[in-house]
DNA sequence: TTAATTTTTGACCATTTGGAAAAATATTAA
DNA sequence: TTAATATTTTTCCAAATGGTCAAAAATTAA
């Protein structure tokens, strides 16, 4: 009956445990967003009782906040990716592609991040000003240049990166959208398969310096 | 103390009143989001008492549902527009840059609408199996036709809508990471500015026959 | 084995929230 | 004016929800 109070799961059951609670919320938090989320409906997900979770974590707020910690890490992986000594087009088509994939193996974070943004991003705007505005400005760099070698055609290099998470996140987040407009016999790889071909096509046109 | 239960408002007076508590519904539900949203701070925001907003409509859902329904309309209407009739690259660019004047004047109704789509659309299933899913193949039939005609270069008429409303919505609802990317220093007006010459080059470079 | 410790849960509490009832107030019709 | 009607608010309630507590159960240490 005592709180765990370390921050640091220590035995591979508690890690395991604590794995168990976050993906459960994860399910919750990206279906119905924070408010919208009972510490119930997590319990009920993960199959334990609502004090047991209360026991891994002191707070509702304490579990969307690790949910997102979590999340902003994998987020800038494929961004950090891109980098300046590969062929521009080749690396803002990978980008692409592996944004792409992300929208496809991970849409419950896609969704978290999307309402997050949504409600102002009160949990991460600081991450947003500081980490993430580093980043951009760095692979903002690197495409101007790229740019102004005549490597790749010029656009606005925030903007194109705007375009890129839009059209990649779009979808994740509007799935049900995507699915109701393309009617039901679309299966998800086929669906994917086919945004890929034309993203790439899209962003190449765009991109290719004629 | 009688309930109203006529649909359409009579007098100015009602209409007024019933617009009134819409535009403070819309301002709370699209930060928010609909259970995150009470009542009392629709009532707060529309400057009066809770009973009285239950007097209008008789309860949380109906706000919503008339919310969402009004948006609807809205929404589809610069696609409605796009015409067999006009030059098919002037039809998309016009299109896009609706669309992008709707992000940046009606940030909230877009926000409302992104919620509803991350719940998944519960209010909207049908309409968007329907209504949507008809209009937009109706569209894509007539971009398929000019790119046959070779008057607009060949992509999937189908993932090229879903680009331009990815890309254009990203304004509104991603509006907080824009910004933070961005740099404060970006007036609105300035930055839909940028926003709209990039997404015109984006397309136009895409979709121009060479 | 028994004692100590950790984990889990049932019962409970305080607050919030959607909504109802009715009284009070304002408005309109006579 | 007065009576009828429409509008607004004060008061209240029942359900939902975040979180506590102590006891039960399981696990580990001796």
């Amino acid at each position: 009956m005592k709180k765990l109070n370390t921050r640091i799961p220590n035995t591979r059951i508690q890690r395991q445990k604590r794995l168990t609670i976050l993906d459960a919320a994860l399910e919750v938090f990206s279906k119905n967003g924070f408010r919208g989320s009972t510490i119930d409906q997590i319990a009920n997900q993960a199959g334990i009782s609502k004090p047991n979770i209360l026991y891994y974590y002191s707070s509702k707020q304490e579990i969307h906040k690790e949910l997102i910690e979590r999340l902003m890490e994998k987020w800038l992986t494929p961004l950090e990716a891109l980098s300046e000594g590969g062929d521009p087009i080749s690396e803002i088509r990978l980008y692409i592609k592996r944004k792409l994939e992300m929208a496809r193996d991970f849409p419950r974070q896609s969704r978290l991040f999307n309402n997050e943004i949504l409600q102002g991003a009160p949990h991460i705007i600081d991450l947003l000003d500081g980490e993430l505005k580093n980043l951009v400005d760095k692979k903002a760099k690197i495409i101007s240049k790229w740019m102004k070698e005549g490597r790749l055609a010029k656009v606005d290099p925030y903007h194109l990166i705007f375009s890129i998470w839009a059209t990649t996140q779009h979808y994740a987040d509007f799935d049900v959208q995507v699915c109701a407009v393309l009617g039901k016999e679309k299966a998800i790889n086929k669906r994917f398969e086919r945004a890929q071909k034309h993203l790439d096509l899209l962003f190449v046109r765009a991109l290719r310096v004629k």
